[in-house]
RNA sequence: GCCGAAGUGGUGGAAUGGCAGACACGACGGACUUAAAAUCCGUUGCCCAAAAGGCGUGAGGGUUCGAGUCCCUCCUUCGGCACCA
């Protein structure tokens, strides 16, 4: 391999200094310290064959150059690395070479740390975690334990005053008629209540990983989101978390944090809250009843059907009473077999089937059919909905269909009320009609007053509604966390007691996933047999392993005091170091990771585990590395620029340069060898030049280099505090072309190797030394600023009439007056323009006259 | 449909309401070289032969001495959510 084409030995200075750097530990980061903190998290990989993305070493050198600059600054920074091990990916390839995943994931480590520290990226090694470490899932184990050992009371106010708080279980109320029932009786009881609780229900299940999924993972498309498979449901007896406990705290903490819009607004869309009330209507001729959910009760008036989901509860229990039981059963049938991706791939022509029950409409009296129809889903709100086809496209697609009646009952400006589907949604600002007590209120005013009738008449009650789950926590695999739980004939589902963790993955023969779907787990027959905490008889443990989100839930945590086997963390260390101040990630973990670490976050502070609300102060999301094609990097595309190939070729320092010129922080962008080329063009030069400047340095000083030094490392401090990576590199070029062609001072050349030095650490080092220096230069601190060069003159536009009609030269701190007089002087001409119009002078910047007439 | 982001040269992209196109790539011309690579110098938004001049930040309005930037109305592209009641 040639070198030729860069002018400094590269490859030695690397292995020099980072020797020398990892022998001194020069980036180890004290617990505590007399300096400011600063927190800066990155998204911790995980390890796959592959090797380190090209994407990696983007994302990880902008964060070290933040990193760099901070600790210079005077900071204590902490900016840690660890391995996300449990992943998919390493147990999919560790299956596909018939390998143990442990062996695996400790060689991908390796390589990953290795390709890493090429990079000069500062991490403090000392800090190093691993998910699948049993001295870290010791810890992911036991935020399960807790999660099943509390439950949420939601009325519960806590002492930073808000509402809603995790209790130990031993705090709940068990109603008397439930504890006269026995032990047993007690524990279901409690078991409905637990945060982590099992349940069986229709899961997602993805046939290729021959596992269930959360509803999270499949994609809109109806596949799992790490294979691409189509998903089937499957009935499955899983862990689950009760997340959606967390709901109102994960959409209102919101406010607390500095995330991007886009982001706040992807968090609460999935969580998805809608605040409406749920009315009860008494179905006619008979004692029962139904209930829907609404947002908009305000349409009551306009309200002629109704409907419920063929899983619904109503229908499954009511189906013996419907005249038109034979229909109804087989159209329910019919539509359970289909999947949810089917019955929307079938489009919008609604289908239905009429009961031949009416339920009876409180306001006006009327009788409103009620229908089945797949269109209403079990799952949300109460399954059956109230149909007002004036006022609801869906409903009034239906009502279409079925011949039903539609009645408007707001109206805009126009006061029309004609029935067109365009028109048969809630109209903005609308005024209410045909509506008895709410005729002429405009629709929020009619809402609340509704609601409050409702509720006095005692037809239903406020009710908040989320499309957010709870959490499938359980997965049929082997390489994951263990689940600290175990079985017992007498007792029931019993967490692990905390001596007895971490539960260790036992190793086995055959690593392969049954089949049937059964954990790879079942087949450790030995490992299995344990006792009850309980009561000490036999018991089974827990073969299905936690989900690849449970490590990286709370890892940042313990990147605080990584080796802990006392506590998850300790308690002033915690209170020192959170929240993080920065945490950079990708786009594609905006709704998942973070409102899961977001979530087991305020579950540890509830438990007094760590001391804030929000685990993150702030969130940015940077750009994707595309190949030179412009699309996505992958095998299949041929398109994947190899990390190892190109710092082999240009060096660490060139690559992390080129990845951060390349474009915006948050942009999506394309390799170009030719871009980076302009990269290596420039630290040849920095070489070369500083090379040639040691050897003869300027005898006296020039005072405007050391100003224009000045101002670049306030300009660069201000760029790195504001993540514009490549605008701060394009201020180096600027700086080097201006003043390449003269001798600097050591002074000066020290103060320029300072600022190179987050972006370049290895050539600056080495160039430091060649200056003299014996100490690193990664200890120095970021020298002297200047937010602007206001000395000497300066030529600005004078612009009449919105047109750059002459420059003149004014000294930098001239008065408007002075800088009139001059341009009169010297542009005669426009004296009257200048005498009869509107004169502003922007010091330094421009002098506008606009003339009159 | 709802929510969010973004539209600037041949390309990636700069620009606290103040000289649009910094910096870099590419292209063209030149120097060096037997030649290539590497390096160095010059030109490079568009129109016009050039100068002078004019036109230019998706479109159209507006605010302002001054708008790529702020406001209004559109268009287009990308991302997220979606029969969510």
């Amino acid at each position: 391999m040639s070198h030729s084409l860069v002018s400094f030995d590269f490859q030695q200075l690397q292995s020099k200094w980072s020797a020398l750097w990892l022998q001194k530990n020069l980036y180890a980061v004290p617990s505590s310290s007399e300096k400011p903190k600063k927190y800066v998290l990155v998204e911790f990989p995980y390890p796959s064959a592959a090797g380190l993305h090209m994407g990696h070493c983007r994302n990880y050198s902008m964060m070290d150059v933040y990193s760099r600059y901070f600790r210079m600054k005077g900071f204590n920074v902490l900016y840690p690395m660890g391995w996300d091990a449990f992943g998919l990916p390493t147990y999919n390839y560790a299956m596909k070479v018939k390998r143990d995943p442990h062996e695996v994931s400790a060689e991908n480590v390796l390589v990953f740390k290795r390709q890493l520290q090429e990079l000069g990226l500062s991490f403090d090694w000392d800090r190093e975690i691993d998910t699948t470490d049993p001295q870290y899932y010791k810890w992911t184990q036991w935020i399960f334990v807790q999660l099943f050992n509390h439950y949420y009371n939601a009325e519960y106010t806590r002492e930073d005053g808000g509402k809603g708080m995790a209790r130990p279980m031993e705090e709940l109320q068990i109603p008397p008629e439930v504890s006269d029932e026995g032990e047993n009786a007690v524990r279901e009881y409690q078991d409905l209540y637990r945060l982590a609780y099992k349940a069986k229900m229709p899961v997602y299940w993805c046939p290729f990983c021959k596992s269930g999924v959360a509803n999270e993972e499949v994609t809109a498309e109806g596949t799992h989101e790490r294979c691409d498979t189509p998903v089937e449901k499957r009935e499955l007896e899983q862990w689950m978390l009760r997340i959606t406990a967390y709901a109102d705290r994960l959409i209102d903490d919101l406010t607390m944090v500095d995330y991007p819009l886009s982001v706040k607004s992807a968090q609460s869309n999935w969580i998805g809250r809608s605040e409406g009330i749920t009315i009860t209507y008494p179905v006619k001729g008979t004692d029962h009843s139904v209930t829907v959910f609404t947002t908009k009760p305000e349409t009551n008036f306009g309200a002629t059907f109704i409907v419920a989901a063929p899983d619904s509860n109503f229908i499954k229990t009511h189906s013996d009473l419907f005249p038109n039981k034979e229909a109804v059963d087989k159209y329910v049938s019919e539509s359970l077999r289909k999947s949810d991706i089917q019955r929307l791939a079938e489009g919008k022509t609604k289908t239905g089937v009429f009961t031949g029950m009416y339920a009876v409409n409180h306001f006006t009296g009327k009788d409103m059919p009620i229908y089945v129809s797949d269109f209403v889903l079990g799952s949300v709100g109460t399954g059956i909905v109230v149909g007002v086809p004036g006022h609801d496209l869906r409903d009034f697609d239906f009502a279409t269909t079925m011949g039903l009646e539609v009645v408007r009952v707001i109206v805009g400006e126009d006061k029309d009320e004609s029935f067109i589907k365009e028109k048969a949604q809630i109209i903005q600002e609308g005024t209410v009609v045909n509506s008895d007590f709410l005729n002429g209120m405009n629709a929020d005013d009619a809402r609340e007053k509704i609601m409050s009738v409702i509720e006095e008449k005692g037809y239903g009650k406020r009710q908040k509604n989320y499309k957010l789950r709870d959490w499938v926590f359980s997965r049929q695999h082997y390489w994951g966390e263990p689940t600290p739980m175990v079985y017992c004939e007498h007792c029931g589902w019993q967490a692990v007691s905390f001596n007895e963790l971490p539960v260790e993955l036992p190793r086995l023969d055959d690593y392969a996933m049954g089949e049937d779907g059964s954990s790879p787990l079942e087949k450790a027959e030995e490992w299995k047999k344990t006792t009850c905490p309980s009561c000490g008889g036999a018991a089974t443990r827990e073969t299905d392993v936690m989900p690849n989100w449970a490590g990286s839930n709370w890892y940042y945590v313990r990147y605080l005091d990584p080796k802990n086997d006392n506590e998850l963390v300790d308690k002033k260390v915690v209170k020192d170091w959170m929240p993080v101040d920065i945490y950079d990630g990708g786009s594609e973990h905006v709704t998942l990771h973070l409102l899961y670490s977001r979530f087991i976050y305020k579950f540890l502070y509830d438990l007094g585990t760590v001391p804030t609300q929000e685990p993150y102060k702030v969130r940015r999301i940077h750009g994707v590395v595309l190949g030179p094609d412009g699309k996505r990097m992958s095998k299949s595309k041929g398109n994947v620029i190899n990390p190892d190939e190109i710092v082999a070729k240009y060096g660490a320092d060139i690559v992390r340069m080129y990845v951060m010129f390349m474009g915006p922080y948050e942009g999506n962008l394309a390799w170009s060898d030719e871009t980076l080329n302009g990269v290596r063009r420039f630290l040849n030069r920095v070489s070369d030049r500083i090379v040639e400047k040691i050897a003869s340095p300027a005898v006296s000083e020039d005072t405007k280099i050391t100003i224009q030094l000045e101002v670049l490392a306030h300009r660069i401090g201000s760029d790195i505090t504001a993540l514009k990576f490549n605008t701060s590199i394009a201020a180096l070029m600027e700086f080097l072309n201006a003043h390449e062609s003269v001798s600097w001072t050591n002074k000066q050349i020290a103060t320029f190797l300072t600022i190179l030095a987050p972006f370049a650490p290895f050539l600056a080092e080495e160039l430091w030394s060649q200056l003299g220096n014996s100490e690193s230069i990664h200890l120095e601190q970021w020298p002297k600023t200047r937010e602007n060069d206001d000395s000497g003159t300066i030529e600005i536009p004078v612009q009449i009439n919105g047109k750059i009609k002459a420059r003149i030269h004014v000294e930098k701190n001239m008065s408007q007056e002075n800088v009139i007089a001059l341009f009169i002087k010297e542009n005669a001409q426009f004296a009257d323009a200048v005498a009869g119009g509107k004169v502003v002078y922007v010091p330094g910047k421009i002098l506008s006259i606009t003339a009159q007439g």
